[in-house]
DNA sequence: GATTGTTTTTAGGCTCAACTAAATTTTCAT
DNA sequence: ATGAAAATTTAGTTGAGCCTAAAAACAATC
């Protein structure tokens, strides 16, 4: 029914604006699945040794199978190393892309928290997803557009590499005068509570109680006047500096 | 040989920070692939009043074999309307959707020009793909937090459905005074070479000379002694309004 | 009104990245 | 030291989204 118009109009290409896979095959960029893999192995290689199988697929909530094929597409873009049924280790490659990634991640969430003024508790999850689009030079505006910060909004480092000298508030002690570091656990569930009990980065602290093993600590929180009891899950995932 | 450490510490899933087929597979939100598609018929729309299976390919790059396998599933989603080899129309779900998308397309740009001062002509390709990832509240912050601007850097309404009065360059005759408007072509090397020759929006021109059939203008820039030849391809990318 | 040419669709295939189920390797407890 | 349990890998499938080549539909000319 409808007529065809004569073409005019010069239709006009929108370069990269177009659908991904094909843009990847073109370029061969690493996708945003070997990217948020790499990633994920640099975390859990900072909280423990070697890392398993098992390790990454609870990690990024795959079936172990599917992290098993994936080690080899990471192995063949050397950035791990891979000895079946024995564990995982990023190359210095592998190395590398995690702190850059890490470093545009944490920046954003800056960038959302500071200048947009998003919720503190709700930026990771977005920074997850833009971290694979920027560039490092972008990454580089955003840090002097921010005055160069040098943590995210949760306290960890943009750079991935500077060792502070936090300890896991679960290896703390009675009596101890301490200041929230930084929380470890991004997740937005575990970010919400944190927040809602103030034990955001910055805040002094003092260790008031603590079962045996650890298991409950009891914390007064500067501000608050009530102490307040968090589990193992919670004391192990946020750090702690001497006050 | 490493020797598997006890379980000390307890994993943390991160939540949405994982791979992408997974996600997608859950929650049913549409894929990037399928909003570009949209957003694209939209841009067509515009500029045509049929748009055809044709007209998509070449214009996302793609082959005409897959449009049509994709408009399939854009019908599935109630995003457009496709009589099989006369055309296609987008729903009002998918102009809703592509003006979303617009809008948060044109914020991006406008916080990447002005707040992180990326340059003018570069940062299209990066809002082509940030757009799919923020929420429309996170648009709401980027317009807030930028003061609310009224079009992108090339001067695209951020509102899709705000009507300017603007024309076409190639339609305009010798002696007019004109301001420009926008650029409605937003590929890389476009922008840069419509930079080098100074048409930003805001500029003030007069057409000096013209072919009979518009094949080339000769433009008069204000800033710019010497007067500028332009084709037929670019008068009708850039849009002017009266001076 | 049949032939020629263009446009669109169908058919079949490929890669990426997930899955389940089955086989294998390692670990651990008796 | 062996046999059960747990972890890991292999094998085979699936779906999204692209491709090419062949078939079908439309347009247009002689």
């Amino acid at each position: 029914m409808p007529v065809r118009e004569s073409r005019e109009v010069s239709l006009r290409v929108p370069a990269t604006c177009r659908p991904k896979a094909a843009r990847d095959r073109e370029k061969h960029e690493l996708s945003e699945s070997i990217e948020e893999y790499t990633e994920g192995i640099f975390r859990l290689q900072e909280e423990m040794e070697v890392v398993s199988t098992g390790d990454i697929a609870r990690y990024m909530t795959v079936s172990p199978a599917s992290v098993t094929t994936m080690l080899k597409r990471l192995v063949e873009f050397g950035l791990v190393e891979h000895t079946p049924y024995q564990g995982v280790r990023l190359t210095d490659k592998g190395e590398q892309l995690s702190v850059g990634l890490l470093r545009k991640h944490r920046l954003v969430e800056r960038m959302l928290v500071d200048f947009l003024e998003l919720p503190w508790e709700d930026v990771h999850d977005l920074a997850c997803k833009l971290e694979h689009y920027l560039t490092d030079e972008v990454g580089d505006r955003i840090a002097r557009a921010l005055n160069y910060p040098t943590t995210c909004p949760h306290g960890n480092p943009v750079d991935a590499r500077a060792k502070d000298n936090a300890r896991r508030l679960s290896n703390t002690a009675v009596g101890e005068e301490l200041i929230v570091a930084r929380i470890s656990d991004e997740r937005i569930e575990f970010l919400t509570y944190v927040l809602e009990i103030g034990l955001i980065p910055q805040t002094r602290i003092r260790v008031h109680a603590r079962t045996p093993f650890g298991d409950v600590m009891t914390l007064h929180v500067d501000g608050k006047d009530d102490p307040i009891a968090v589990g193992r899950d919670v004391a192990g995932s946020i750090w702690v500096f001497e006050a």
